[in-house]
DNA sequence: CTGAAAGCGCTAACAC
DNA sequence: GTGTTAGCGCTTTCAG
């Protein structure tokens, strides 16, 4: 390396000397307050440029009691889904000049993780927490205990809605009716249900999405038309099997998400099932593979980047107002609108 | 909310002062250090546990020029290897209590941006950074004039290893000739490759590996034997169609990565091309569908979550003893070993 | 328009 | 063992 490197960070201090000015001045011209005699201004400016100098957003946060940060608490990176709503966050907070502090929860995460991640959220001051983690069984149950002691708002995603806490979700039974109704649209009775985890909200949503759609339509939902995945391929392969022998004469299937969902596609081509003459598919997550897919995939698509981006906007609207101290803004439970894909294996064959 | 909200942060100066000594043996206290009687100690661990104090890292980040923070620089997170290799950072990172500050690059980014990019990370006093965007055409030629003035040791990931510089990344070369021998090993003769982009350093050397193979085992390498696609589903597809037209007699294809090879497995079927009889396919990534597809895919398993883990590792160590004062660990390029996953696009039937 | 003083919350260095 | 002083790099408040 042939750094010159000059460890020693440059001070507004040492703006200040070179400047022949205080460090008032200058802060006042990087922050482009009140005002400096153009002469003047042009003259630190010229300084910060010849010194490279680089304002500290910590010494500033420390003295405005602000950071713009927002800490972002991220549950199973290691999936398509959950990444794509992190890179929402994040370019979404880039815009809007935040900065992103990231936590990953490991998947067996209990209260006291809950804590820790929270406590060093707070202690770096981040000004809002994002809290991407699902909800899945007692997953948010230190709401209870702890939400007292967090001073910063919090915005939740796929959490059930509750009162006075921000959160944002997608309809997910709104989905699910959107896949059912169009199974029968296309003529289908018989519509069985591979579902996701039922600890989990969303896969509950769904479910009952599919449930009520059926139950609408006058349509029996005997208990044997559905059985539960775990999202994985292994578990789709499973629990179509698992059906295929409880609910033989099904005529179409409903699954919770993509993944199982081409799991299905391709036991029934092992099995010799024509799909979707004699049986229609239709996933859900719109995952890439999906349009590949031989027959490509029905499904409804859900926009994580949004979700992500919306989640961002949603609690700095809420920072600002706290800040500026206005009529605080409500919290809200927010919810986005999925939208069906219709592929070969419903019937479409284009 | 029925929050009592106490907005007003509790500092070492109010536990101090409750618990009656100066803020030095708070301090002292909280970071275990030298002496404090039993006694004390106990008193003002009390007082800590009853006003629920929390230490602000960011005032001791600023007074111990320390942040116990890393900068990640992300690239392609809407894809499933970048979340890898995050979610393996963010692990690592989370073991060794270092935060992660995140900061996204768009797909067209500028040596502009990198400076951005770099500055507002800098202003945050992060201890390190890693690079995760990979080495596309000039995209790293801002190293010559702007890595003299920053400040932190950088690591950075699949990049082309440069004398005195940080670096990880996947050893392509060796994955590649993995994948060719395995079908030379297997009586292939005529061996055609569908490239990424070779803008993309790893695209190259993949390919090298794929040409060097073959060369020493004294088969020509046509120019029709390869063409390039830029890693997408449908770019496989138009790779593959086009290299069936220029070179109908190979008998296998080494595609660089599985999202292509699942195309060309896909559009084999369609022109009723036998997978793996008249052509074996191995692809690079291992990526879930992988081992799903009909036939599952023989391919490269690159672990990110561990070339994240390593990279994290490796430059905290470097921080660690310019910290303190050790004779300054050199920098160097490391490189992970990839192994062979072998299933039936290639020949293997169980 | 500009500067001086105080302070954000903490720790390093030194006293006692 | 414990307290005091100074200072990290910046902004706020108040004088001029």
């Amino acid at each position: 390396m042939s750094l010159s490197d000059n460890k020693k960070r440059i001070t507004i201090k040492d703006v200040a000397d070179v400047a022949g000015v205080s460090t008032q001045t200058v802060s006042r011209v990087i922050n482009n307050f009140s005002y400096v005699s153009t002469d003047t201004r042009q003259r630190v400016k010229g300084v910060i440029e010849d010194l490279g100098y680089l304002p500290s957003m910590l010494a500033r946060s420390l003295c405005q009691q602000r950071s713009y940060t927002l800490g972002v608490v991220v549950y199973g990176l290691k999936y398509i889904g959950p990444s794509q709503a992190l890179n929402g966050i994040a370019e979404a907070a880039e815009k809007l000049n935040y900065m992103v502090l990231m936590k990953v929860l490991d998947e067996y995460y209990s209260t006291k993780d809950v804590k820790s991640v929270i406590d060093s959220l707070i202690s770096r001051h981040v000004d809002g927490i994002i809290w991407t983690a699902p909800e899945i069984d007692e997953s948010h149950a230190w709401l209870k205990y702890l939400l007292d002691s967090i001073p910063v708002p919090i915005n939740f995603l796929a959490m059930v809605p509750r009162e006075g806490l921000l959160s944002i979700s997608l309809n997910n039974y709104e989905g699910a009716i959107l896949a059912v109704q169009h199974l029968l649209d296309i003529g289908r009775k018989k519509i069985a249900h591979i579902s996701g985890p039922l600890t989990w909200w969303v896969a509950t949503e769904r479910k009952r999405g599919w449930r009520d759609t059926l139950e609408k339509e006058g349509l029996s939902v005997p208990d044997h038309s559905c059985t539960e995945g775990n999202w994985s391929l292994t578990s789709g392969k499973r629990a179509f099997l698992q059906l295929y022998e409880a609910y033989p004469d099904m005529d179409a299937v409903f699954v919770a998400n993509d993944q199982m969902a081409l799991s299905v596609l391709r036991e029934a081509r092992r099995l010799g099932i024509n799909v979707p003459e004699q049986l229609a598919v239709v996933g859900f997550d719109n995952i890439a593979e999906s349009a590949f897919f031989c027959p490509s995939l029905t499904t409804v698509s859900q926009d994580q980047q949004l979700i992500g981006e919306v989640a961002v906007n949603s609690i700095i609207e809420m920072i600002q107002a706290e800040q500026e101290n206005l009529a605080l803004v409500d919290a809200h439970s927010r919810f986005i609108t999925p939208t069906l894909i219709v592929r070969e294996s419903s019937g479409s064959f284009d």
